[in-house]
DNA sequence: GAATTCATGTAACTTGTTACATGATTTA
DNA sequence: TAAATCATGTAACAAGTTACATGAATTC
């Protein structure tokens, strides 16, 4: 899996520039993945020499031309064939900076973890607000592409970050309680 | 964050050869952290050329000698500077193919999706089972290397990675009730 | 007799990030 | 007047994956 399949995928809606893209994709796809500007008009580049993917410019006046991309029958033939091969795991390999700091968390003052959790409590709760907007960004895009179906699935994956990030929040709290009740214990001795 | 700085906190309980990192992370790190031990090679490699980590040769018969790496004291200080400077997002980005997957579900028919979705619950449930090995695995390590307090941090990680596969397993069990649902209603009209 | 474990690595490739460059228009 | 938005990209770098190579010892 890569980059390049989302963006196959993105075009079968409709044809988009990679500045499009990129702000689709910061609130939709983002929470699962994620991509720099920079990276989308190189991928796209690529999946041009491909054949997958052909543009047409759009002029504009007072600023720059759009490079409007859409998927040929060729990158159609390429985004289902990885549509139905499933990987043989299909939990990825997560990479979680802060749970590595966690792993090291006895190299730490105890405060400073202690605020750390709060910290990705708060940022944890953001998200949980922020997914209301995406939903309505979601509804109102998949009725503009008239692909009611499409719906369905964007909430079926909201509800699953919605229900990680819940998760997440209830696992911070009772860490921070388990931290300070260790505190209070060695201070007893 | 990369690899590397979790290369440091390992050497930092003590001395280790790339084989056993990989097979240490394996079952431990492996849920928020994963590595290939080319890329540990590679990794102990350049760390060595930083002079964060010195080697000495661990002579065997019948097999290849050992290459035991330890940790110093440039590496410790890059290992605490690293520790100390907590990244301005918490949450880290997620790549995670199978959610992408099911933003194009309406591509895949539906009794494909469930199947991968009742796939998908089997491999968390089969994580779960592992959690309970790895949990011993941390309690005699934890002992072996004299660090009791590690204890505890690595059981809030398991706590955390636990607490997350049994949502994701609530979560997928009620995504195939919806889909079975849609299923039937379709067949009603 | 076949597969797995132990133990090392290199090379080529793919993917992702960061920094740089340009420049008009709009909003605060 | 400073910052954000629109819109394109390149270059250098960092990080991760896959394929290849070797070979004895042990377990099934």
């Amino acid at each position: 899996m890569s980059l390049q399949h989302a963006i196959l995928g993105l075009l079968s809606y409709e044809p988009m520039s990679g500045y499009d893209m990129k702000s689709f994709l910061d609130n939709s796809i983002n929470f699962f993945w994620s991509a720099q500007l920079s990276q989308i008009y190189r991928d796209l580049g690529t999946l041009e020499k491909k054949g997958c993917v052909s543009f047409h410019i759009d002029a504009q006046e007072g600023r720059p031309d759009r490079k409007v991309y859409q998927i040929t029958p060729e990158g159609e033939k390429a985004f289902h064939d990885w549509l139905q091969k499933f990987p043989t795991a299909l939990s990825s390999a997560v990479r979680d900076e802060f749970s590595v700091r966690i792993f090291f968390g006895s190299r730490i003052p105890k405060e400073e973890l202690g605020f750390q959790l709060r910290r990705f409590i708060k940022e944890q709760q953001e998200q949980i607000s922020s997914f209301a907007y995406v939903k309505k960004v979601v509804e109102s895009y998949s009725k503009s592409i008239s692909a009611p179906e499409e719906e369905l699935y964007w909430k079926l994956l909201l509800n699953r970050s919605n229900s990680v990030a819940q998760t997440l929040i209830k696992w911070a709290e009772e860490s921070i309680q388990e931290l300070e009740n260790i505190d209070k214990d060695q201070r007893k001795d």
